[in-house]
DNA sequence: TATTCCATGTAATTCGTTACATGATTCT
DNA sequence: AGAATCATGTAACGAATTACATGGAATA
């Protein structure tokens, strides 16, 4: 593939837990040609901007193998919007059901798109990484699921401490327990 | 606070979800000093490598407020894991096995941390961040238990391909929506 | 032939970690 | 006095995005 069309396959098919950017594509094709992981498919030297498509070597499929078989790294947790939430005491009251409602927002349209896609997965049965795009799409969806549930759920230990202070606030965490 | 107690409180309370280095910490508490963000609480310089507890101004206060009313932007979205699962087409079949294996062992264990926290925060049931402690502890028990979820609907999809092919993955698939 | 889309590449900048260096304080 | 811990800071490096610059190919 070219660097550009690696870029439109990304975000056509694992843009829910993958991006990349052509500034670290087109060098990084470059540093995996000069280790001798991928070479270009055509020998003579492109001219201009014209398209260069790449394809791997055996010591490019080795290493990834071996990459595959790594554990993978887990990735820095950091997300914005519980960090606001945890601070959001200096706020106004409202600022809390705001972000709470936002969040569950952003979660309902991202289980649209996400059964967009599995339309599209189950309508070529007999694609060879269908098992695999399956799993990964199970993922976003539990995903995006879970985040309503926990939008419902901060919603409800807002209220209960608006309502009845700490002491309701307790009692409902018990309760679901 | 100091810089350090800044790193230790984060390490205590929020690390499931938030991180700092010191190499962030101390220049950055710089820059807010320098934009009257914060100021040191004692006035003299201090000698050598001493603690230097900041506290934060009226200004400081304000763009904080400011801060926690913006949308919080999203976090980038990079799962290696799922990186991983998803190409290890070219990789040994175990290997797909092992992916998801581990991945529900390290939410196991983040499930086992989460419950300590838990305890540790209904312990101090007076304290004012009781309610926005829960909502964001919430957040990390939903998301473990979803990993593990997601863990075992995988192995269970990997397991129909290996006996029934694309056919078994899709009826189980039906079968579960 | 003008426009649109395919296509590659670089520079500037930001964000963040890690490793290293060093001083102050407390406890045994 | 020595060790452990509290504490601050910088340098080197790496990862990633964004903005910018430019050219090739197809098509209206």
């Amino acid at each position: 593939m070219t660097g550009f069309e690696i870029r439109s396959f990304i975000d056509q098919s694992i843009r829910f837990f993958w991006r990349e950017s052509f500034g670290q594509i087109y060098p990084e094709l470059k540093r995996l040609a000069s280790d001798g992981l991928i070479k270009p498919v055509r020998a003579d030297a492109p001219s201009g901007r014209a398209s260069q498509p790449w394809r791997i070597t055996p010591a490019g499929r080795d290493l990834l193998k071996e990459w595959l078989e790594k554990p993978p790294q887990e990735q820095p947790v950091r997300d914005e919007t519980l960090l606001k939430i945890f601070f959001s005491r200096h706020a106004a009251p409202e600022t809390q059901h705001e972000l709470v409602r936002q969040t569950r927002e952003r979660a309902m349209s991202k289980l649209q798109a996400l059964h967009a896609a599995e339309q599209l997965i189950l309508s070529h049965p007999d694609h060879p990484d269908l098992v695999r795009s399956l799993i990964v799409l199970e993922r976003g969806l539990l995903a995006a699921r879970t985040q309503i549930e926990w939008a419902d759920s901060a919603a409800a230990l807002l209220e209960a401490q608006a309502n009845g202070g700490a002491g309701a606030v307790i009692k409902r965490w018990r309760r679901k327990s």
